[in-house]
DNA sequence: GGCGTCCAATGCTGTCTCGGCATGGCTCGG
DNA sequence: CCGAGCCATGCCGAGACAGCATTGGACGCC
């Protein structure tokens, strides 16, 4: 389980296709694909319905795309955060 | 950023020694080492203050440090949910 | 003051991961 | 049927990463 995956899966759901995932990703799609298959494998379902036009979220994928977006998005703050923490730091001690 | 290296920085953290913590996680001390360089190069600032004794978070890796926490126990409760959220499926449709 | 100790950082190498290319299998519409 | 569109898979080369060995610096002890 990484953070690229998660990125990968919530993509995914969001664009109902592997290949537009891809391509937003700046990816190309059997990546992308395996990416969808290792956490399938990982945590022990399927998270999408195979279709002929694409793919669609069952309901494991509905659970986990609200614990993905959150947790993407607390990477994103924590990282923010912690740079704006010390960008203000070096602004209010010139140099030492 | 990879959940590797926040694992990493936690044990670190909590740990107060580069070495200490490699065992905690079964890992060496010199990748360790490099997680922590990696993520204060990404993050543009120190984490640690580096003491002949060990390892003394700084304020921006205090704060790194709550959101670290928060992301893991999320990344947890997600798998969990998720699986058990299938063993229940499972069991209420033996088979289709 | 020199020496052994304890710490993190770094150079290097073998392995393993991972992305991209090419292709296969499947389904559907004409 | 045939062609198009979709995801899955086999394969390969580049890059990432862990471990080993070593360096470099700071203390404490005699």
């Amino acid at each position: 389980m990484s953070l690229t995956h998660l990125q990968s899966f919530v993509a995914v759901a969001e664009e109902g296709h592997v290949g537009r995932a891809a391509r937003r990703l700046h990816l190309t799609q059997p990546p992308l694909s395996r990416h969808i298959l290792a956490l399938e494998d990982e945590l022990g379902t399927r998270l999408f319905e195979r279709t002929p036009r694409g793919m669609r979220l069952l309901p494991a994928g509905e659970t986990l795309l609200c614990h993905a977006r959150r947790i993407l998005a607390d990477v994103d703050t924590a990282v923010r955060t912690v740079r704006n923490l010390s960008t203000r730091e070096r602004s209010t001690h010139p140099e030492s």
